[in-house]
DNA sequence: CTTGCAACATTCCTGCAGGTATGTAACGTT
DNA sequence: AACGTTACATACCTGCAGGAATGTTGCAAG
């Protein structure tokens, strides 16, 4: 039973509708009043909860973004025993989210949130360059903790540098999510992680077990 | 000794200084004001030139980006007879360029043009998107292209897609471009180049000659 | 050598952007 | 039950955005 005042509530609703407003059109693009006319609420309420625009932009990172890079990638890899093996079904949980999502709101034709915001705002303010800065970091490192981890056990090939296969699978991620935008066919989504699928087999000591 | 009127080459300042500023500021962010006092003519002369914004990226998208790729990687491929060899060469000259750049105005601090574009634009506006679409198309298929003829000429491995990874080294690089200008460290590029380069090396037909 | 159009410059206009000032009502506190 | 504060709503403000309207000048052709 919602109260007539909920601010915790309030606040969610926002970031909710200024998640969506800046996906859609992105930070600069992306209009306060829209925001509020979605979220169902007036301008004072947003001002009241956000000093302004920018830092609206640096809480669904920080509270949105953020948590979703955790939730997919960081816890999924903290608790693997293979790294390989995890970072595999991954990719195969991402294919299925990109297979079951509607049309116009998703990956498929938007791109990655996280992207977006970095393509647009890090060269412009240091503020969001810093936090995707970190986004990006921690998720690279929970790559090249894992295949550290995989060296460490001899499941992973010991020759290869885990940092600049963090770098490399992250690219990956991103870089199909920018590209693949523009085309709008899950096609492409799907040649880029059957590539990067067959590309982590490689990395396996045993190279065909 | 430039004439008192020259309309292409004001028509050239003024897409040269909108590139800048659309690479700077994004183009929803751009600004015609600014574009016009970079390129040192009125707007009145802008508007003669270009019938609005739109058409104005569009030009740059058309008169800049689309050569840019061509130089980059279609001409390149084309004459290749070894296309490993073309593929990794144009990785290193890449890579060259990066090194080379003065800072804030580059790939590493502003990541890749048409990869900007395509986050901010593609799905906002039709005519970007068909645009951008067609730029990664032939980019795309001039790669796919050329690892089809190293199939052909039993250089390239023929069990893997050339489709496929075509699109995957298109990511890569769009995507090291967006994730690299965040960090802002060329370490991180060479990192995503080095691992790429190792990568094209695993498609050749003879794993190690 | 003038006439006409292309190539600009100047000025102005409308709209929406982000943001502020102020008002008011719910709600916890004592 | 009175009070103070938090959580909003309403109204308004300034600035710059993209763009239109109109004026002016170079320049090539007849």
């Amino acid at each position: 039973m919602p109260r007539v005042r909920d601010p915790k509530r309030t606040r969610r609703k926002v970031l909710e509708a200024s998640y969506r407003e800046f996906y859609r059109h992105g930070f600069q693009g992306g209009s306060i009043n829209r925001i509020v006319s979605a979220a169902g609420i007036t301008k004072g309420a947003l001002f009241h909860h956000f000093a302004g625009k920018n830092e609206l932009g640096y809480a669904v990172l920080d509270e949105l973004l953020t948590p979703a890079v955790r939730n997919w990638w960081v816890e999924p890899l903290q608790g693997a025993e293979n790294p390989l093996d995890a970072l595999r079904g991954i990719l195969k949980r991402f294919l299925k989210r990109l297979e079951a999502e509607e049309p116009d709101t998703g990956f498929l034709f938007n791109g990655s949130p996280v992207c977006n915001f970095a393509s647009e705002m890090s060269p412009l303010d240091e503020g969001f360059r810093k936090r995707l800065d970190d986004i990006y970091s921690t998720w690279r490192n929970s790559i090249a903790d894992a295949l550290k981890r995989g060296q460490a056990t001899a499941l992973v090939r010991p020759d290869l540098d885990p940092t600049a296969h963090a770098d490399f699978l992250v690219s990956i991620m991103e870089g199909s999510a920018s590209v693949g935008k523009v085309g709008q066919e899950l096609h492409f989504f799907r040649n880029c992680i059957e590539v990067a699928q067959a590309h982590l087999a490689s990395l396996a000591t045993a190279p065909q077990a």
